[in-house]
DNA sequence: CGTTTGCGTGTTAGCGCTAACACGAGAGCC
DNA sequence: GGCTCTCGTGTTAGCGCTAACACGCAAACG
């Protein structure tokens, strides 16, 4: 494609009221109007103490007057460096979720990167699809929410070695960093909360067991508390659409239905907590007399229910930014001493249990 | 930058237990392997249909073969179109931004296009850094809350011609494509709520007005309204660093500690609404018998305090997936028929007015 | 006063892909 | 049988930028 041709183009596509052309600015016409080669402004603008003061100053004069902006794509391709982070979540809807990314968009964007956000919706198949994409794009660096992933997902990644960051969980053999706390351990939390409340009989509300994800390992360290109690094993009732309220209303019905006994249900997020509180109601029982309910997450909406709900605190803005600042230092060269970094997480007693 | 180069650069930065050594593939391989030239790969990847079958069945074998994955950064620089669209948002931590987010992506990526993000925190001058960095990296379209926009954003807009959807208001003159809803109307139908059911001594929590932004338009309807039915203005308390619910809680203390008679409420989103629903339950007043409160947005919080926000629902996934829908056909070439497409809104009555 | 060092700048050669055009072979037509 | 037309593919020439190296000039040095 000729330039000229482009501009034909252009021109073309424009209505008759276009006052100024608009004529794309490029480095060499910076350069022309400073006087220095295109290689100097690239200099200027990218590492201004390598160029003298005198000429850094005409440069940025020239870049002024012209409104340039530097090309992303001419850039990354010379350079192999596109100054972009993608990022995968299970979803935006979830202030946590929300945080984490504002938490990674705090530190990136300052230190010069733009973010490409993905919703998996927790599948792992459409996680896969996302990181094709972004490596397609050539990210600098990947961040993935969970330590399991698609087989397909970890062909793609060892073929194209791109820095990893993966948070809301903790491995021994994370692909490259990982920014989390244990989910097990929390599970575990919950039941020991559970057990001193003097609760006997747990039912729980996630994805089930065999997926070994984040809310397979909750539900794992509850049934290791429940060992510990003295407590028989945990019911379940398990969500397999997706982790949201209207998923969750149904299984924590049947729960109550199916086990009359139970005086306490630990959810696997806030959103299927909420759906809880209201399928106790809706059972005649009453929060928490009858029975106790557990968050998980401290999302927006777990101060504001009415009993307010008593929840497993995890700090989603310091998981992104934590991870953000381990990927810009990784990238700036230096490996940064940890790779595994584990934030906790606290229990917040409201109302609710 | 030699190729050789790069080559010896990715090998040294790698560790001893590398398996496959993972030389990146280029399109010229797949074309090697498949018996045809380059060009052909191209056009096999991105218009099936303009190659021959048996050829088309060759590249797909090479292509799966060697695990090629295009080069984005290249293709954009050769085709002047980078497949990527940014969205300006206030922010992400409001379930109605994010719900608008998601819409975009839900048309967005299946029409092959990744999304970029950027969270302006209500600020007009973040906005236009945001528009700057998008511009740079030459996104093909750009999606901006709000119809007012700083001086430099619409200089930089004017100067670089790309698509815009402006979304979350209406105006006659857009930039380009808006889609949203009548921000002055939905304060006016606030106001009519109010009147319908006898409160008669209003008060707004919101921005100040001078900036005609969302929330101030909002205010404007409401006075419409307020001289409509024939009561007084409406005493007003605002908020300067932001729209969350902290920022609210002074503001409607003031306007209670200011205005004894006040028996509503009107706040310019549901955060601040939730915070006048504490400010009136700790100046000892009741909602909604001694005040109404009137949230805004319909955020997922407005379901679950108590008493349950009555607040405007704004259709916020609607908005972002009909954005993205007018975004794909302009992209396509297509103009489409509408540049300024209107959502609406609902009043949801729920118990807090 | 030569030699060395380092700093600031320029020159060269691509990065991996695609627009535009060229071209040959076969089909359709009179 | 010559003409056009279409279809599938190849060739050429960049897109706008930067890595690597080259080079000249001043200061620093023995």
């Amino acid at each position: 494609m000729s330039r000229h041709a482009a501009q034909i183009g252009r021109l073309a596509a424009r209505g008759p009221d276009d006052g100024e052309a608009a004529e794309p600015v490029r480095l060499v016409e910076v350069a022309r109007l400073a006087g220095v080669s295109s290689m100097t402004v690239s200099r200027a603008l990218r590492r201004p103490e390598q160029v003298a003061p005198a000429t850094l100053r005409a440069v940025q004069r020239a870049v002024a007057a012209l409104g340039y902006l530097p090309h992303g794509s001419a850039s990354a391709l010379a350079s192999s460096r596109t100054r972009v982070v993608a990022a995968i979540v299970p979803t935006l809807m979830n202030s946590v979720y929300a945080s984490t990314v504002h938490g990674l968009s705090s530190v990136l964007r300052p230190a010069g990167y733009e973010l490409m956000i993905g919703d998996s919706g927790y599948d792992p198949a459409v996680e896969a699809a996302l990181v094709r994409s972004f490596l397609g794009r050539r990210v600098d660096a990947l961040v993935l929410t969970g330590v399991e992933h698609a087989a397909e997902t970890r062909a793609l990644l060892a073929r194209h070695r791109v820095p990893v960051v993966e948070i809301w969980d903790l491995t021994t053999k994370p692909i490259d960093v990982v920014v989390g706390f244990s989910n097990v351990a929390a599970g575990r939390e919950a039941g020991r909360f559970l057990a001193s409340r003097g609760r006997r009989c747990w039912g729980f509300v996630g994805t089930p067991p065999d997926r070994e994800d984040r809310s397979g390992k909750r539900l794992r360290g509850l049934r290791d508390a429940a060992r510990e109690a003295g407590v028989g094993a945990p019911v379940t009732a398990y969500v397999t659409d997706g982790m949201s309220a209207v998923d969750g209303y149904g299984a924590a019905r049947d729960l109550l239905a199916g086990h009359a006994g139970v005086d306490a249900i630990f959810c696997a997020n806030d959103a299927l907590a909420t759906a809880a509180l209201r399928a106790v109601a809706d059972a005649g029982r009453t929060v928490p007399d009858d029975v106790a309910v557990l968050g998980f997450g401290d999302f927006d909406v777990a101060a504001q229910t009415r009993p307010a709900l008593t929840t497993i605190r995890i700090p989603g803005r310091a998981i992104g930014s934590s991870a953000a600042q381990a990927l810009v230092l990784r990238l700036a060269g230096g490996h940064g001493p940890a790779t595994r970094i584990d934030v906790g997480f606290d229990v917040v007693e409201r109302e609710s249990a």
